[in-house]
RNA sequence: GCCCUCGUAGCUCAGCUGGAUAGAGCGUCGGACUUCUAAUCCGGUGGUCGCAGGUUCGAGUCCUGCCGGGGGCGCCA
């Protein structure tokens, strides 16, 4: 019995209250009641607060309105017993049989468990990391590239179509001063004013020049043309070398200079002028902003005729809804949030809806630590933390769980000693080693020739122990933490579920024996554990698939 | 000045979108390996949920105002 099967027996008792005439309720019954894990155990293996919700509108104290459901439910099959409490509450104990049947299930649904059909139908855009050609990925790329693809692994196991696309900032002024320093690198000639400097810019530059051995005999506007396309492919080249070893790859890569070679943006404007969203003043194009909430009204063309920045994102928003995408997601570095409002202006000025047709994700930064110190944060001197500082110093695995175990929402430093420690204090070490042990526990079994108890042999009762009971309940937990996650667009979640999960498996672990001891006879109790030990081991295993972190059989 | 975001145990953070006595991990103190991985488990320790009001049966959660940290406020990209 899962929490959504009690929540529709529920939804059942208060169906037939209704039509007994013993309760009358003003609107329909509700579709689905919150069945929640009690935090203490004396409440039951599960509680509900309905009578509390519904006690208003049905017209009765909510000890009553309990009784009548408590009532009903104790006749339920697999409810073990139900309890009222303090104000109203429903506690709900679960027969063993009716829990353990569960392991059965996770392990015939394999990889397919707590997936759902929820976002089916969707067509969703996820714009992440982004990061301009000029430069190698900063930290902040870095935790998008893990959080962003692991949404897109929720919203694909919760039934939507996902694309995952990258917007290649090949266009403007930034360009422009990567391209003079590299020619000035090249030339050895010190870094211009507003260019780039570092080490990487001269690497870039020896590696043009090996390209394209005479280009410094071409007049400088066509020598820094070279510079331009050739460094800015390398460039890109890397990025997207370092994201594919991060285990990021993405279905488009869009370039922004085709949005004003194609005359997207010109077709964009157009739209909104036809309209009546924009206006001319001072020799420039505005778009009326804010009208639709934004601060105040933002320029598209500039007074020179050139498109203003804002007039690529006019563009390439239009062109993801031409291409048939519902929800459009774009993720954003914290020194971006400024522009969360011309954006859902500029969504609402298409005539969309601002949340739903577009939304935007705002992640706060992300400092590295090393004996407690931030790592380089200098901006005086131009550095940068890096993708590369995180990823070489504690790996991919780790670095993708420490950056997706927390709310984007949140500033985080990672503590990169913690991080590379090959102990339980690295959550990800914690996990991981959860799933080798259960890997050792079946690998263990299959050379005593022993397996898992399938089909009529299983019988779900013997799972009676209180710790296979709390593993039994966490395992049934997982559909709907991958629901919340798609939902509130949030996959820590899933890393903290793994954590409470991992939890629970190795305190079964130490109270009950799974494989029989020296000359004992493997008896059902056995095989009826070593079910339990797949089907935890299959949670685990698609918990961690969701973050993009690797299972190992062995650690 | 305005906008966004955060403030929960000594530290790092959860808190299921309003529920019961606020939870983990680390740290610290003390226990548990002749048998499935001790990278584990068990117990003790630790709190004015930034502050003050408000909403209601009920607030860490919602509203308002302060305080403090971070970020942002260009016809830059």
């Amino acid at each position: 019995m899962t929490p959504e099967q009690l929540s529709t027996a529920i939804v059942g008792a208060l169906t037939d209250l209704v039509d007994s005439g013993a309760l009358t309720l003003p609107d329909a019954v509700p579709a689905s009641v919150v069945v929640e894990r009690p935090k203490s155990k004396e409440h039951g293996d599960y509680a509900t607060n309905v009578a509390l919700q519904l006690a208003k509108k049905a017209g009765l104290p909510p000890r009553d309105l309990a009784g009548l459901l408590a009532d009903r439910l104790r006749a339920t099959e697999g409810i073990a017993a139900v309890d009222i409490a303090g104000p109203g509450f429903l506690n709900i104990t679960v027969e063993a049989a009716a829990q353990g049947a569960l392991a059965a299930q996770i392990v015939e649904a394999g990889a397919a468990y707590g997936g759902s059909d929820l976002m089916a139908g969707e067509k969703v855009n996820l714009e992440f990391v982004s990061a301009n050609p000029t430069g190698p990925i900063h930290l902040g790329g870095t935790r998008w590239a893990a959080v962003g693809d692991a949404l897109g692994r929720i919203f694909e196991a919760s039934g939507a179509d996902v694309t995952r696309e990258y917007y290649f900032n090949d266009h403007g002024a930034q360009i422009d001063r990567f391209s003079t320093s590299l020619l000035a690198s090249a030339k050895g000639e010190p870094t211009p004013e507003d260019g780039y400097g570092g080490a990487y810019i001269a690497d870039i530059a020896q590696q043009v020049m090996q390209t394209e051995p005479r280009v410094l005999d071409l007049p400088d506007d066509e020598a820094q043309e070279v510079f331009r396309s050739v460094g800015v492919n390398l460039m890109f080249d890397e990025i997207k070398q370092k994201l594919h070893e991060f285990g990021v790859d993405f279905d488009v890569y869009f370039h922004e200079n085709n949005l004003h070679e194609s005359g997207a943006v010109k077709r964009a404007v157009e739209r909104l002028t036809d309209l009546g969203n924009t206006y001319e003043k001072d020799g420039a194009l505005w778009l009326s902003t804010e009208q639709f909430g934004d601060d105040k009204d933002r320029v598209i063309i500039k007074s020179d005729g050139k498109g203003a920045y804002l007039s690529g994102d006019l563009a390439y928003y239009l062109d993801k809804r031409e291409r048939g995408f519902d929800r459009c997601l774009i993720m954003l570095g914290a020194d971006h949030h400024g522009y969360v409002g011309r954006m859902m202006a500029m969504c609402a000025a298409f005539g969309d809806k601002p949340g739903e047709n577009l939304e935007i994700l705002i992640g706060q930064m992300v400092n590295l630590l090393s004996d407690g110190q931030p790592l380089r944060m200098s901006k005086r001197a131009g550095t940068v933390v890096r993708h590369d500082d995180l990823v070489d110093a504690i790996g991919v695995d780790a670095s993708r769980y420490a950056l997706a175990r927390y709310t984007s929402d949140t500033t985080i430093d990672i503590d990169l000693d913690l991080w590379a420690k090959q102990t339980n204090d690295n959550p990800v070490f914690y996990v991981q080693y959860a799933h080798a042990r259960l890997a050792s526990i079946l690998r263990n079994a299959a050379d005593l020739g022993l397996s898992a108890a399938r089909g009529d042999a299983f019988d779900p009762s013997l799972l009676s122990h209180e710790k296979e009971g709390d593993l039994l309940r966490a395992l049934a937990e997982f559909p709907r933490v991958v629901a919340a996650a798609a939902q509130l667009r949030e996959p820590h979640r899933v890393a903290r579920y793994l954590e409470d999960t991992a939890s629970s498996f190795h305190k079964f672990y130490d109270a009950c024996r799974v494989l029989p001891m020296g000359d004992e006879e493997p008896a059902p109790i056995h095989a009826a554990r070593l079910l339990l030990v797949e089907a935890t081991k299959t949670v685990i295993a698609n918990g961690l698939h969701l973050l993009g972190v690797s299972a190992p059989e062995r650690m």
